[in-house]
DNA sequence: AAGTATTTCAACCGCCCCGGC
DNA sequence: CGCCGGGGCGGTTGAAATACT
């Protein structure tokens, strides 16, 4: 509403991107380390998007910690746990979980969470049960605000930020919520593991380097490079696998 | 095998917040 | 203190993939 867009749209490309747009976006990114400036990048990078577009698509995407594959059990489990309490705020709970994007968390929810929480019959945005949330409609916009707190407000229980009575009662719902994936049979077989502890650790351990590199090997055969591609070696400016340190 | 319905998820849109001036 | 611009975020869309008839 009379705000300038975020950057002129005219000549710029929109949607899907091509592996010759990944491959130049993760070249700069590699190459420059910190963005300060994401409006810069497609112009550095030659590329015909808004930088938005690129933020977006090496957040969601190309980012080399990213973890790829279906979600856990448990990261179901915490991630129902998270939203009780923090309600939509997607960027808060996927700070839970490293590797994971918002984008990812929030798709997830709204595509197979909260239609296993309706059928239920429990209310997706309270946590309550259906009924319950219709008898006190009057109340449930202040239902809701009390259920989104904010992480700050709440006394925490380890990292998460819960309440102990508020931890049971989520349990009772996650222990319903089991039982119904169990009765559709989910299938969690090829799902990668996963612990908060481990996802509390941000310490760069070996094995976290070593599937950094098993990324870039894996993108490297995933991606046709063009010959154009200049290999990170060569440049000597650093490994991808030191993104995380560095910071982007 | 073909057509249709449903599901998934990458990407976009637009608003809000915050820092710089 | 107010304005402006950029980044971040949540909601929404729509194309592609998959399931079903």
């Amino acid at each position: 509403m009379g705000r300038k867009p975020c950057c002129d749209k005219v000549g710029l490309k929109r949607g899907p991107w091509s592996i010759e747009e990944d491959h130049k976006l993760m070249n700069f990114i590699f190459n420059n380390g910190t963005i300060p400036c994401w409006r810069n990048v497609p112009k550095l990078a030659g590329l015909l998007r808004c930088g938005k577009s690129c933020r977006l698509r090496w957040i969601n995407y190309l980012r080399p910690d990213l973890k790829r594959g279906s979600f856990t059990e448990s990261e179901e489990d915490q991630i129902i746990r998270l939203h009780s309490h923090l309600g939509n705020r997607w960027s808060k709970i996927a700070s839970h979980f490293p590797g994971r994007t918002d984008n990812e968390i929030k798709n997830h929810w709204n595509t197979k969470i909260k239609k296993n929480l309706k059928l239920l019959g429990l209310d997706p945005v309270t946590h309550k049960p259906t009924e319950n949330a219709e008898k006190t409609d009057g109340n449930k916009k202040q239902d809701q605000e009390s259920s989104e707190t904010k992480p700050e407000d709440v006394p925490c229980k380890e990292a998460v930020g819960i309440q102990v009575t508020e931890l049971d009662e989520t349990n009772d719902l996650l222990n319903d919520y089991e039982m119904l994936c169990g009765s559709f049979d989910l299938d969690y077989s090829h799902a990668s593991s996963f612990s908060m502890e481990e996802s509390n650790n941000p310490s760069t351990s070996a094995q976290e380097e070593d599937s950094l590199k098993q990324w870039v090997d894996c993108v490297d055969s995933f991606f046709s490079w063009g010959d154009n591609f200049i290999p990170l070696e060569e440049e000597n400016s650093f490994l991808p696998w030191e993104i995380s340190r560095i910071g982007i």
